[in-house]
Formats: C-alpha cells, structure tokens, sequence
DNA sequence: TATTAGATGATAATGATTATTATTTGAGAT
DNA sequence: ATCTCAAATAATAATCATTATCATCTAATA
C-alpha cells in the first residue's frame, strides 16, 4: 500500500500529514506523466471536491521544498511535477505536450567523465540534464 | 553595422522592417542575457518610448516563428529569449536568474555518437540540449 | 481533552502573456 | 512621387497561471 509510503515520506520530512497532502502526492504518482497543477486538481476533485486551489499550489511548493517532488519546465511555461526524486532526463515530444522520464546509467557515465576531465571554466557544476527533443513513435 | 544585418535577416524572411523590430532584435544582441520581454521592453523605451508591449510580445514570437529567436525557459517560467542560432546548451546559475551560452563541439560528438549507436526506443530524436545548473566563480 | 502552530479554503490580487480593434505604415505597383 | 492595402502597431481589455490574504480549521503533541 502507497498511502503508508507516502506518510512515512511526509512525516520524516517533518510535515503535517494532511488528506489533502497525500491526495496530491498520490495523484502525482498515479497520473504519472508530469501533471500541472491543473491536472492535478481536476483528479482530485474526484474524491475530493473541496480542494481548494491554493492549497494545491502551496503542498506543491512545499513538497518541491522538501525534495518529495521536482518541477519540470514545460515548453509552454506552465510548470509540471515530477515524483521521481532520482537524477534523470526528459524526453519532450514536438508535437504535443508529453514528457517521458528517461534515465540512463552509461549516458550519466559519459557525461561526468567528460566534465571531470574538462570541467568549465567559472562556473561550479552541480547537476546536468539533458532536454531531448523529438519524436515518440 | 549590424543594423544593416538586421535589415537584411527580416528581409530575407520576408518580414517587414519595421522599427519596433530592429529596436527588438537590436536590445536582444545589446543586452546579450537571454533578457525577458520586460528586459527588452525596459531597455527600447529609453529610445522609442512608446512601443507597445503588445507589440514586443508579438515580434518576438513572429521571430521566434522565423528562427531569428530562440525562447529559453527559465526557472521561474518567464520566458527568456536568445539570438544565438546556432545549438547550444545553457549554464543556468542556482542562485541567480544569469543563464550563460555554453558551446562544446567536443561534447556535442560525443553525445551524438553515444545515440547514434543506441537510440532510444520509441523515440526520434530531434535535438539534445543540456541545462548545466551550478553556479558562476 | 486542551492547546496551538501550522494547514486549509475562500477570495482577491498579481503579473506575464494574449486578444481585440481602430489606426498607421512599409513596400510594391502605378 | 503618389497610391494602395495587407500587415504591423498602439492602446486597451481580457486571460490564466500563480501568489497573497486572512478567517477558520485541524494534526500533532502534551
Ligand atoms: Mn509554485
Ligand atoms: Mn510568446
Ligand atoms: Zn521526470
Ligand atoms: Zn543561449
């Protein structure tokens, strides 16, 4: 059962374990493709009509604060949310707005070594990710 | 002069040269940051006062449209927009909105071969582009 | 069960971007 | 050099994602 992980995650954090909290990381998990705030509202209106919209942003903040979720920058603008707390890329799709995790050890490998030898001048690297764009067929 | 090379790229794509689209694309190369339509705004008004920012938001999608622009996402969301061509990957600083151009043919080989070799599957690639977060010394 | 800091819901406000429309203008034709 | 008119602009209002406010509620702890 997902419900109890997700206590557990909310409660070593040190938060308030609240419906409306575990609504929103529930339906992240189970919509699974980088949902909006919009999108998630709108699922969980379902069992929970009373949701209000600001709170859905606030948990959302809260919980990117708190490493439980990740922002993902959408062509559009609109921000998207990511449950997935491991390093990894995304594949975006030209023609619509699909986002596809994709994660990849040896491509990881490549890419530090690289920049280990190399690194770049003034400037700290923390964290790379790669964009790719395309197409799913 | 690269008024004169801002005339002949609107031309050439069969834009109307207008000034509001010279001041633009001239206040993009100028201010070389990946400005934001308010940047862009804020810095034509010293010299065309009244440009209108419905007019900028629509030159830069029309040159956007016409591959004289490039939009750069940014953390916040606010759109942000480059007049480099050419692909390149972006530095974003943690602490600071200051996103850098970053160009490495090396690198470039590098990841394209690994693709080439692997793909990914289901998926056409179109572009790669990597988002190097960190921060400037 | 009582306490209370923190969370929520209702609502208003912001701020970036887009839409609308009357007026102006760039560029080709005369 | 003027004429023509599709396209561009300015002014203004509208949209829409996100944030702020604040009265009410509640999860956690004692
Ligand atoms: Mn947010
Ligand atoms: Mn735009
Ligand atoms: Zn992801
Ligand atoms: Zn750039």
């Amino acid at each position: 059962m997902e419900i109890k992980e997700i206590v557990n995650k909310l409660s070593e954090k040190g938060l308030r374990v609240t419906p409306q909290r575990i609504a929103i990381l529930s339906a992240i998990i189970k919509l699974n493709n980088h949902p909006t705030a919009e999108n998630i509202i709108e699922y969980i209106k379902k069992n929970h009509p009373n949701i209000s919209v600001g709170t859905v942003y606030k948990v959302l903040d809260s919980l990117v604060e708190n490493n439980l979720l990740k922002k993902v920058k959408s062509e559009s603008g609109i921000m998207r949310y990511d449950p997935t707390q491991s390093n990894h890329h995304h594949l975006y799709c030209a023609q619509t707005d699909r986002i596809e995790d994709y994660e990849d050890e040896k491509l990881d490998e490549l890419i530090t070594g690289y920049f280990n030898q190399k690194g770049i001048r003034n400037f700290k690297i923390q964290n790379i990710q790669l964009q790719i764009t395309g197409t799913f067929k």
